[in-house]
Parts: structure tokens; sequence; C-alpha cells
DNA sequence: GCCTTATATGCACATATATTCATATATACA
DNA sequence: TGTATATATGAATATATGTGCATATAAGGC
């Protein structure tokens, strides 16, 4: 039973399944846009409402909503209700953590 | 000189500077498409020529040398030359770990 | 020099994306 | 019910993006 050593490295080697591949460049799509990294990096310190985020970043409302949808859909940020008001908030800790490291890292070099 | 509540957290509100907005989503770019992912990840595993990387992922020659170039020119990744042959291997190991890190994630949940 | 092999590049094209305007929906309140 | 406020949505548009074909460039061998 002993090891090919091409292997031994199977794991790491396999191709990405579909899904995986999918799912992956979805989620680096959602932080490849400046106005989505800008909204992300606000909510990540506070929950804001949409007009809030848009007073905040000088955005229009629309371009707002569209995008929190966009995120919305991933599962990135969530929102809770108080009167006509939504207020949003970050909803994903790997993709903040993620985000914030590549910041940092851009900060600093 | 007491502070304000507000200021207290400054550092982290403040606002992205465009430059690091825009090195920051160029990044994310990079990994937000299924065949640059592809190609980061068997990268990232052994360096490996152009054709060997279209064989390997069932790509054209010239979408291989078209993604290359936007690797390259980010400097996610570099290559040596043998002859003819370019030798290419991944050169970003905070990117590298970026994508690791989100691969597994997506394949754990 | 010529020929072969490996890679890069320019152009064209189809598709995806981000934003805006105008309007629809939804909630609260008088 | 009607009005005001907050948010969402649809359509239109301009721009960006990914890929493929054809061809150019570059290096090595004869």
């Amino acid at each position: 039973m002993g090891k090919d050593p091409k292997e031994e490295n199977k794991q790491e080697m396999e191709q990405l399944d579909e899904e995986t591949l999918f799912v992956v460049s979805q989620t680096f799509k959602a932080l490849s846009d400046p106005t989505r990294i800008r909204i992300l990096h606000v909510l990540c310190e506070q929950e804001m409402s949409v007009n809030q985020i848009a007073e905040t970043l000088d955005l229009r409302q629309s371009t707002v909503s569209h995008q929190l949808r966009f995120l919305k859909n991933l599962r990135l940020v969530k929102y809770r209700r108080a009167g006509t008001t939504l207020f949003y908030s970050s909803d994903d800790e790997h993709v903040i953590d993620v985000l914030q490291q590549t910041i940092n890292h851009a900060l600093h070099h």
C-alpha cells in the first residue's frame, strides 16, 4: 500500500470541481468592485440604512440598493427592519476577514 | 482633549483612499474569474509552461497567454525562460493564501 | 539563412457589469 | 383613505471583460 510519490499531493493537485469554482469566483467577484468594497467596509464597522450608506459614500440610493441585493444574494450582508428603514450589516466573517487582510496588505506595501 | 465617542473608532472608520481601493479591487478581480482561479491553483503547486497549463486545463493557448499577461501585470505570477519555453509560477504568497483559504472555505461548507 | 516550436499580441465579437432614471412597492401615520 | 418616507425594481445605456482566430515575435536547430 505504499504511496506513489505523485499521489501524496493528490488532494492538493486535484482540479477544482465546477461548483467550488463557481462559489469561489462569485465570492471574489463580490469583492472586485470598488463600490461593493466600500459598502462592505462600512458595514463591517456598524449597521447602516440604505440612505445612510448612500450619504456616507456619496452614491445614489438605487446604486446602493442594487449592490446590496447582489451582496444579499451571496449572503454577505443581512438586514433588520425598523419601520420603513432597513438596517444592513455584514454577515460573512470569512469574507470580511479576507477583505480586511487584503486591505491591510495593500495599505502596508 | 477628551475624545468624542465617534472618534474612538476613527482609524477603522476611515474611508479607503482611491489607490488602496484600486489595488484591492484589482486583486480580487484577478481571483474573480474561473479560468484565472484554475491557472493560479495549478501554479501554486508547481511551475508549468504555457502549453502545459493549456493542456492540463483544456484551454486554448491564447486564452492562457492572455490570462497570464493579466496575472503577470498584477505580479501574481512570474516566469523563467528555458529555450523557447516559459515556465510560469505563482509569485504572491498573500494572494495564494487568500485563494486557498477561500477554496477550503467553499469546500467545507 | 530557413524551418520548427513556444509564446505573445491585435482585433473582433459576444457577454457581463455598473450606473442612472423613472417608477413601483411597502410601511407608518394623520 | 391619502400622504410622506424608505427602499426595491425594471429598462436603458455605456463600458468592461473573456475568448478565439489569425498572425506576429522570439529562440533554437539545421
